[in-house]
DNA sequence: TCTGGGGTCCTAGGACCC
DNA sequence: TCTGGGGTCCTAGGACCC
């Protein structure tokens, strides 16, 4: 009996393999890569060796303490093409196999939907041409839902398979923190906990109504829904439209010259107008994010309807820039600009997908 | 320990209109 | 003088993911 089934394809330490594999003499040793590779500057882990991990390093971690905990750890500077190329080839092999949907998640993993009597059988087909034809390892999770599939996976590392269905869900997952459900973070673990939920167990069985007042009418149920490991059963290789483009830039040193502010602010505004040329889509709308040291985020967002006009870009965003009060220290500036979408194809609410 | 850069989506509240 | 109800659009901000 042919059955359709989801299978989460995930690269191991993808960015750190594809360091040791043109530097093959790194093999086993400590590896992390993040910012310029330089662990005096202001920049954070992209991805660290199982080698470095077994030190507590991990992605997200300052690279200045991931320097601290691992002194002989060899730090690299992330290289984006390298990656990009990589991650194209694995890709490519995962289309190639037969009957396989490939729905793209990231450089370094991917839903394929495939009918099969064996989704192990094919997990291994999988694993075993994605090694031949690109020397990586993944690890694959097997589900009757997209949200299993990938929580799989986990059990699944390194180099593993695991399935994970309605069957066993909550004998696997039952137990366990909310937080380790993909689409619940620290806050909403937290706030779920008020609750009285801490567990899976105990999100799959509350009633979506009563998590409303809280969570508001689509994230609610789609919280609950979570929790019982429900929700979307095919994988959609439909191609990925942008719905927007920003950009941003860490300073080494805080800004608080005006001038030096004009002067990030023109070449931010210069390469996401270049992004949005590319995309040859109408700008609707420009949202101008800052980070104040030491930590705080603000968003000012202004509709700039139509505008592709450069020059008007700058100084509009110059604009909201004066009503930041004036002195603050500023972290980190970005500039997002949102586009018209082809029709409006905005669906209801699905896992986040990234941009490649 | 002190925090990247690229994305997506949701919500509350105010403005405005009928 | 004090006060409807419903709808849409926009802004600002939050949360999450890789």
């Amino acid at each position: 009996m042919s059955e359709p089934w989801v299978l989460h394809v995930d690269l191991d330490q993808f960015i750190a393999a594809v360091e040791v594999l043109r530097r093959p003499e790194l093999a086993g040793k400590p590896v992390i890569v993040g910012g310029r590779g330089d662990p005096t500057e202001r920049a954070v882990v992209s991805t660290a060796s199982y080698e470095a991990r077994a030190y507590g390093v991990g992605s997200g971690m300052p690279l200045r303490v991931a320097a601290r905990k691992v002194p002989d750890a060899v730090i690299l500077p992330v290289d984006q093409e390298a990656y990009f190329e990589a991650s194209e080839k694995v890709m490519a092999v995962l289309r190639s196999q037969p009957g396989t949907t490939v729905q793209v998640l990231g450089w370094d993993e991917a839903f394929v939907g495939v009918r099969t009597a064996d989704p192990e059988a094919v997990a291994r087909q999988l694993q075993q041409a994605v090694l031949a034809e690109t020397r990586l390892h993944c690890s694959i999770g097997i589900g009757d839902t997209l949200l299993r599939a990938k929580v799989a996976t986990t059990f699944g590392k390194p180099a593993g398979v695991f399935r994970l269905t309605a069957a066993n869900w909550l004998d696997v997952m039952g137990s366990r923190p909310t937080i380790e459900l993909w689409g619940v973070g620290k806050a909403v673990s937290r706030r779920l906990a008020a609750l009285g939920i801490r567990t899976v167990a105990e999100l799959a069985a509350a009633n979506p109504g009563d998590l409303v007042p809280e969570f508001g009418p689509k994230m609610g149920p789609w919280y609950a829904q979570l929790g019982r490991g429900d929700g979307a059963r095919v994988v959609d290789d439909t191609p990925w439209v942008a719905r927007g483009h920003s950009r941003e830039t860490t300073f080494q040193r805080d800004l608080t010259d005006g001038a030096h502010i004009e002067d990030a602010v023109r070449e931010l505004a210069a390469r996401v107008m270049e992004d949005v040329a590319a995309e040859g889509r109408p700008v609707i709308g420009l949202t101008l994010k800052v980070r104040y040291a030491p930590f705080t985020t603000k968003t000012y967002a202004r509709k700039i309807a139509g505008t592709s006009d450069p020059a008007e870009v700058l100084s509009r965003t110059l604009e909201l820039l004066a009503r930041i009060e004036p002195g603050q220290p500023i972290r980190l500036l970005g500039l997002r600009a949102e586009m018209t979408m082809p029709e409006d194809s905005r669906k209801g609410h699905t896992p986040t997908r990234s941009g490649w």
